[in-house]
DNA sequence: CGCAGCCTTGACCATTATCAACGCTGGTGG
DNA sequence: CCACCAGCGTTGATAATGGTCAAGGCTGCG
């Protein structure tokens, strides 16, 4: 399981506008909060660090607790009973866990990579919620967006071939390190072929063969198992299904 | 298009905390609405009615309006290029229509049957947000509801068989008409069998083929081309890939 | 340097899509 | 009121995409 950092906790930071042990991606949600509403936010939440495969949530337990990523990569899945894995998310620093909750958690939540998280109990966080509606507004928005891609994975899951899927996913990942990196050629891959996958709704042999056929037809290089650089990027967007001018979704 | 009912907008009703012209599941969202701010809402509103085909948004084109259906079924899909489609929603009375959205509508919404809903404009529900702090808890209850349904169907598309499809998505049905009539037995089916289809990531074909077995191993029974009736309702759980215990999800 | 786990490739197979034909049904107009 | 017709649904035959099973090769860590 994951490490709290014993007296390392965000509120530390309180009276502050920033949180000192929290990356800067962190103070893009949390930054809503000012004054009173940080020290209140923080005063509710852990600092938790978690190395790969540590798991911060599982299916079906009792949803306790919510959790905001500040470094790292997480991977988000349900299960069905026979153990065939939908992965429904991968999440890195700056994104929220937990917001599609009810009483249990609906999914399990590993970690891919080292990393950490502000971890808040769900009683603190809905006393916030109605103090602070900045943080609910923010949450709001930021759940559109989560729907919004999750209907696009929907078109991918039921209507794309292996090949859309594969090139959609890297399309993803590229807009996603430009956003981060300012580099959108340089894309780095934190999980395994069958993590993929299970995003993606095909067997590792699939994935496999049609990155093969991408690496072939020269439209990305393998740099290593877990990076590689897009070489013809207009190419991808159109084996991904999308116009080469539109900007993102679909 | 829909129609406006001019004159009979839901701001007919100001004063009181319930909406005149609207359906009683409309109420459910909007009674977090009091004096003045049901007032400011209903002000913000058109009432406008619908029929078969009516196309309510267009996906592409600016998002300039909310919807709150009253009445009558709704679905929203999304295209790609070459016409594939993928159904993402079955609205019904009682459902929000636009959260998801950006700048532009990332869906398309076409009317199924007859119906109504309160439309209004985005700048005006923005303003709202911001002066109704339980309009904005409604709504973000509402989102992340949507979220973990969507995180369902990602793991039927992703992860289950035809058979498997068809059952859950008839489980589904049967939840939400036990919830609106009482009764889960008894099943309506609004849509063609295309847009089952499209909803479930299959074929015409295949939905007929399954619905056929189901039908012949007496586990359900089709009263007319769209109302059926579950006979066996444990074994389409256990068809759907569902515990018979467990309370709705995966 | 060795080994375990991951990745790739190949051969074969199954599920579901596709193509095609026919039947039903409900709405419309004679 | 009946008959026709268009659209929807069902069924069947065949094909293809992707899955399964199997073997071998990397690779990165200890």
């Amino acid at each position: 399981m994951i490490t709290l950092d014993s007296g390392t906790n965000c509120g530390s930071a309180a009276g502050a506008d920033v949180c000192a042990t929290c990356s800067a991606r962190h103070l893009s949600v949390c930054s809503v909060l000012r004054d009173e509403g940080l020290r209140k936010l923080n005063a509710a939440s852990d600092h938790a660090t978690f190395r790969p495969g540590d798991v911060l949530v599982r299916e079906g337990d009792p949803a306790t607790h919510l959790f905001n990523i500040t470094a790292g990569d997480v991977r988000v899945h349900k299960l069905l009973a026979d153990g065939r894995r939908q992965i429904v998310g991968f999440l890195s620093a700056g994104d929220f866990l937990g917001l599609a909750s009810g009483d249990r958690y609906a999914f399990s939540a590993e970690a891919l990579t080292a990393g950490s998280a502000c971890r808040f109990r769900k009683v603190d966080y809905r006393r916030l919620l109605a103090e602070m509606p900045d943080l609910e507004h923010a949450l709001l928005d930021r759940a559109a967006h989560e729907l919004k891609a999750a209907h696009d994975q929907m078109l991918l899951l039921g209507r794309k071939t292996a090949m859309e899927r594969l090139a959609s996913f890297l399309v993803g990942l590229s807009e996603r390190s430009l956003r981060a990196t300012g580099d959108g050629r340089m894309v780095s891959l934190p999980m395994t072929r069958a993590e993929m996958a299970d995003y993606l709704g095909l067997t590792t042999e699939t994935v496999s063969r049609n990155t093969t056929r991408l690496k072939t037809r020269g439209v990305i290089r393998l740099l290593s198992m877990h990076s590689l650089r897009i070489e013809k990027p207009g190419e991808l967007l159109q084996l991904a299904g999308l116009d080469p001018e539109a900007d993102g979704g679909g």
